[in-house]
DNA sequence: CTAATAATTGTCCCATGGGTCAACATTTGA
DNA sequence: TCAAATGTTGACCCATGGGACAATTATTAG
């Protein structure tokens, strides 16, 4: 079965070529064309491997996703503590090879995507419920379980927030001050020790 | 100087609109047709008014921004000590009127845009320096001088992911939620009294 | 070696939508 | 009343981009 091999690698190829235009053009500038030129191909390959362009952006969304998740989970295996375990999540959040104007406009593309197109739609349910999910594992061990939720959605909206910002390339907004900003939240929001 | 008066009439209109076709349709779905039909008037009315589409929805930004600016306004001259003053300016950003998931997804359309339209981004930029400064002048008086920055910008990445958030029309974020959410974030960092 | 299968390309088609323009309608001011 | 200015329309142009497809070139398995 090298067929599915090689046919594997050029998804992916497409899949990347695709998520790193949208960083630089947008969805509307985001054509095929562009997409296939970037990955050294033609505009019919795309569309022989994906059925439309659609389908395309949710793959790239896919995999984007995909490789935050990744980030959390070697981070989460190296926590001990849950204090450690949410840290993880966190920082995770804000490596430097996401935490990007160009990256994170590329998400806030998709994201105003989402309302019209349920297949994105769908991807940003799982990704929200996933990091739900995660924070509440590490907070109730930190928090009365009154205030794991409010907690939970604090953190997710400010990850998000911080994120939005920097995709307006509103400069000024570094890593470091959004991983301060988001200690800052932990400090006042969580009992110490 | 009647004339004046029906242009100005005209272009509200369509600045209008626009405004609310990008609610349902997003920029890629938001044309000059939609936007001219939906305000009962034909197409080329549209570029009558405005010079070209970018023009069109920079306008359409202005006015919800303003109409944000208002409200805000508004709240902060009822407010009589700096702890009503924030609250003017956090419930001015959740009243039902704009805390909607067409209008957060209009919205997020139009930061989508800000990247690669220079003009969109000089908006963004009075809006989160206006923002930043109505916050500093309340927290001023409520907090150490060095931690209001940090707070200033902790409270709108709150209001952003919020409203990102709703947006994204994830089910189950209610206004309530939102502004319990900055109540609780208040109540965590700003010294109490 | 060869037939089948998959990869890849370039061309073509067509709907869409932004923008132009000339013509027509209405308002306004003198 | 009537011309000048403004409002308004619909038809037209054209670039763009998504998608279909037939033709061509590897690959692969028997």
């Amino acid at each position: 079965m090298r067929l599915t091999r090689i046919s594997e690698i050029r998804r992916r190829e497409l899949r990347r070529a695709a998520f790193e235009v949208l960083q630089k053009e947008g969805m509307a500038g985001a054509t095929l064309e562009k997409v296939a030129t970037h990955a050294g191909a033609s505009k019919g390959i795309v569309l022989h491997y994906f059925a439309n362009k659609q389908e395309l952006f949710e793959h790239a969304m896919r995999e984007a996703n995909a490789a935050l998740k990744e980030a959390v989970v070697v981070r989460l295996n190296r926590a001990r503590t849950p204090r450690e375990r949410l840290e993880a999540i966190i920082e995770a959040n804000f490596e430097e090879r996401f935490f990007q104007p160009s990256v994170c406009h590329a998400w806030l593309s998709l994201c105003a995507e989402v309302p019209r197109e349920p297949q994105l739609a769908r991807i940003q349910k799982v990704i929200h419920a996933r990091m739900r999910s995660n924070l509440l594992s590490a907070l109730v061990d930190l928090l009365p379980a009154e205030d794991c939720e409010t907690v939970a959605l604090g953190i997710t909206s400010l990850i998000d927030g911080l994120w939005l910002r920097l995709g307006l390339q509103s400069e000024g907004l570094t890593r470091d001050t959004a991983l301060s900003q988001m200690r800052d939240y932990l400090a006042h929001r969580i009992p110490a020790t």
